[in-house]
DNA sequence: CGGACAAGCTGA
DNA sequence: CAGCTTGTCCGG
C-alpha cells in the first residue's frame, strides 16, 4: 500500500504492507506508519502490492478525503510549488472520523423558490453590491440537484455564510457548514463555507458559487498562496461541472476564467455617492468637510442604529507629517506616498527623491509631526460632531456595543451591518497608494460600503468620498457607476506588464532565496529582484512552477508565493 | 521534518 | 574511552 506522509518536507509516497488483522483500507483515509523511528499520520494513496520487505501499517485512523480528491491535491501542490500534504490536510477532518452519517436526499426546489431564481447562465456574474446573491445560488442549487449532486457555496466570510446557512434551511434544502466535515464528506446535498470550503470533501461537485470572487479574502495570506476561485475551477472542470462567481467589478483574472453576464439595470444596486471635494475647503475645517457635515446630521436623524461610520484606510508604520497651517499630510508628489523627516527636508520611502519641507497646498514652511491613525480620527469627529463615538479596527471584539457614530479602518465594513452614511476620510489614500492594485481596492470598499447604506433606488444611505483630486479614472468610474474605463485601463496594464490573467508571477524571498534560484535550470521564466527577494515572470504558472522543481532547495528559509 | 548514526571533542 | 556535541544522511 502507498501512502503520503503528513511530515511537509517529505512530500513522496511510502509503501507499507497491511496487517491481516486490518480490512484493508480505502483510498484517502488516514493511517499511522512508522517511519524512520518516528510515528506519523498518512494518507492513502493507492493499494499498490510491493514484493519488498515492508513495514506494517499501525493502525486505521479514519476516514480521509474521498479518492477523487487525491489527485486535486496533487494538482494544487504543483501550482502553488507546495507539498501535497497541505492540501490533503486541508481536506481531512480535525478529529479522527470512522463513520459517517446518511445524507438527505436533495429536495426539489418549491415554486415559490424556485420563482426567486435569475435566470443568470453559469459564468462570471457582475451583481453591483447591494442585490442579493441567493437567487445565483438558487439557480446553482437547481442545476446541481438536476445533476443528483451537491452544490458548494463559497462566501467571502463566515459570518455571511451563516447568515445563508440559515436562509437556504428556511427554503427547505439540507445543508452543511464546511466545518461539518463527516456532513459534507456523506454528500449532503448543500456545503456553504469561507475559503477553506474551496477543499470541502465533495467526491464530485453538481455546481459551485463563489460570492464576491473578487474578495482578498479567497487568497491564503500564509504560503502556499492558493486561491480558491483557481480550486473551484479547476474542480469543476473535472467534475464537468458548473459554476458562478460573482464580483461587483470583475477582475481580468476573474473575467479570464468564464464568460461575463450582468443586469443591464445595474447601477441601480449601487450606493448614492457623494464625492467631496475638499481642495477649496476652508483650511480650519476638521476631518469631516462641510458637505459630509450635512450628510452625517441628516443620517444621525434616521432610525439606522449606527448612523455613521467614518473610514480611514490605514496608513504606514513611517512617521506622518503635515502642515502646521492648513494640515495637509507632506506627499511624494511621483507616487503619492507619505514623506518622511530628514533633517530640514522631507523624502519619499520609495525613493523618488528629496525636497525642502513646505506645504504643497498652502506654501506654509512649516511642518509638523502628526498622529496618524484611528484615536486622533476619532477625537476629531466626535469634537465636530459633538457625539460619542466608538472606534472599530480589526481588534475591536465583536461583542463590543457601538454608538451611532463609528470610527476605524476597513474593518468597519465587516463589525457593521448597516448604516445610514459611511466617510471615505482620506479617499486619495487609495487613490494616490503606488501598489498596482490599489485603485481596485478602492472600488471594493466602495462596493462594501455600499452594502451597509443600501440601493440609490432606497434612496436612503450614501456614501461620501472625501478627496482633494480632481479629475480622477475611479472617482468618475465611481460617480458614473462605470466601471468599462477602469477595466481597460486594468487590463490593459496586466497584460504590458505580463501580470495574470496574461501571465504568472511568484515570490520567492529568505536567507536561500538566491542560491535556490541559482540551482534553477530552466530557461523559461525571468528572474528579477526586488527590495524584499526575488519575482520570477513566465507565460502560465504552470512554467514556474516546473522551474521551481528543477532546482534544488538549499537549507535555509525561503519563502514562495505563486500568483 | 527529525531520528539514526558516525565522527569529533573533552576530561579523567 | 565513556559521555556528550555536532553534522550529515535518509526514510518504505
Amino acid at each position: 500500500m502507498r501512502v503520503v506522509t503528513e511530515v511537509a518536507a517529505l512530500d513522496r509516497a511510502f509503501d507499507y504492507a497491511v496487517p491481516h488483522t486490518m480490512p484493508m483500507p480505502g483510498n484517502g483515509d488516514r493511517v499511522r506508519v512508522d517511519l524512520h523511528g518516528r510515528s506519523v499520520r498518512a494518507w492513502v494513496e493507492s493499494s499498490v502490492e510491493s514484493d519488498r520487505d515492508l513495514k506494517f501499517v499501525t493502525k486505521w485512523l479514519g476516514l480521509g478525503p474521498p479518492p477523487e480528491l487525491l489527485s486535486l491535491a496533487t494538482w494544487a501542490g504543483e501550482r502553488w510549488f507546495a507539498p501535497r500534504s497541505r492540501f490533503l490536510l486541508a481536506m481531512s477532518p480535525d478529529r479522527n472520523i470512522t463513520v459517517l452519517p446518511t445524507a438527505p436526499a436533495m429536495s426539489p426546489l418549491t415554486t415559490d423558490v424556485a420563482s426567486a431564481m435569475s435566470v443568470a447562465p453559469p459564468g462570471v456574474v457582475r451583481l453591483a453590491p447591494t442585490v442579493d446573491p441567493l437567487s445565483i445560488i438558487l439557480t446553482a442549487y437547481a442545476a446541481a440537484s438536476a445533476a443528483h449532486r451537491p452544490l458548494l457555496v463559497l462566501m467571502p466570510t463566515d459570518a455571511w455564510a451563516e447568515r445563508v446557512v440559515g436562509r437556504l434551511a428556511q427554503r427547505g434544502l439540507s445543508v452543511a457548514r464546511d466545518h461539518e466535515w463527516d456532513k459534507v464528506r456523506a454528500g449532503w446535498p448543500v456545503v456553504v463555507g469561507s475559503r477553506g470550503a474551496a477543499f470541502a470533501p465533495l467526491s464530485h461537485l453538481g455546481a459551485a458559487v463563489i460570492i464576491d470572487a473578487d474578495d482578498d479574502a479567497f487568497r491564503s495570506e500564509a504560503s502556499p498562496t492558493w486561491h480558491a476561485r483557481d480550486v473551484v475551477v479547476e474542480r469543476c472542470r473535472r467534475d464537468a461541472a458548473p459554476w458562478w462567481m460573482t464580483s461587483p467589478v470583475p477582475s481580468p483574472v476573474l473575467l479570464s476564467c468564464g464568460p461575463e453576464w450582468h443586469d443591464a439595470e445595474e447601477a441601480r444596486g449601487w450606493p448614492l455617492i457623494d464625492v467631496a471635494d475638499r481642495r477649496h475647503s476652508d483650511p480650519r475645517d476638521g476631518v469631516l468637510s462641510a458637505t459630509t457635515l450635512t450628510l452625517a446630521h441628516t443620517a444621525l436623524d434616521s432610525d439606522s442604529p449606527v448612523a455613521v461610520a467614518v473610514i480611514l484606510q490605514r496608513l504606514g508604520r513611517g512617521r506622518l507629517f503635515a502642515c502646521v497651517r492648513c494640515g495637509d499630510l507632506a506627499r511624494c508628489a511621483e507616487c503619492g506616498a507619505p514623506e518622511a523627516e530628514d533633517g530640514d527636508d522631507v523624502v519619499c520611502p520609495h525613493g523618488h527623491g528629496r525636497r525642502t519641507a513646505f506645504c504643497r497646498s498652502c506654501g506654509a514652511t512649516k511642518l509638523r509631526r502628526v498622529q496618524s491613525g484611528v484615536t486622533t480620527l476619532a477625537r476629531d469627529v466626535a469634537a465636530q460632531l459633538s457625539c460619542e463615538v466608538t472606534e472599530v479596527t480589526a481588534a475591536t471584539p465583536p461583542e463590543t456595543p457601538l454608538h451611532r457614530v463609528v470610527v476605524g479602518t476597513e474593518a468597519i465594513l465587516q463589525r457593521v451591518r448597516r448604516c445610514a452614511l459611511v466617510v471615505f476620510v482620506d479617499f486619495d489614500q487609495y487613490l494616490l497608494a503606488p501598489r498596482e492594485r490599489a485603485r481596485r481596492d478602492a472600488v471594493l470598499a466602495v462596493a462594501r460600503a455600499g452594502r451597509l447604506v443600501g440601493a440609490r433606488t432606497d434612496g436612503r444611505g450614501r456614501v461620501v468620498l472625501q478627496t482633494r483630486r480632481g479629475e480622477d479614472v475611479v472617482l468618475s468610474a465611481l460617480s458614473r457607476i462605470d466601471f468599462s474605463a477602469l477595466l481597460a485601463e486594468e487590463s490593459e496594464t496586466a497584460e504590458i506588464l505580463s501580470l495574470p490573467p496574461f501571465g504568472a508571477l511568484c515570490e520567492v524571498e529568505g536567507e536561500a532565496a538566491a542560491a535556490f534560484l541559482d540551482t534553477m535550470t530552466t530557461t523559461d521564466v525571468v528572474v528579477s529582484t526586488t527590495d524584499k527577494g526575488f519575482v520570477l515572470h513566465a507565460d502560465t504558472p504552470q512554467t514556474i512552477a516546473a522551474a521551481l522543481r528543477s532546482g534544488t532547495r538549499p537549507p535555509g528559509r525561503l519563502r514562495v508565493a505563486m500568483s
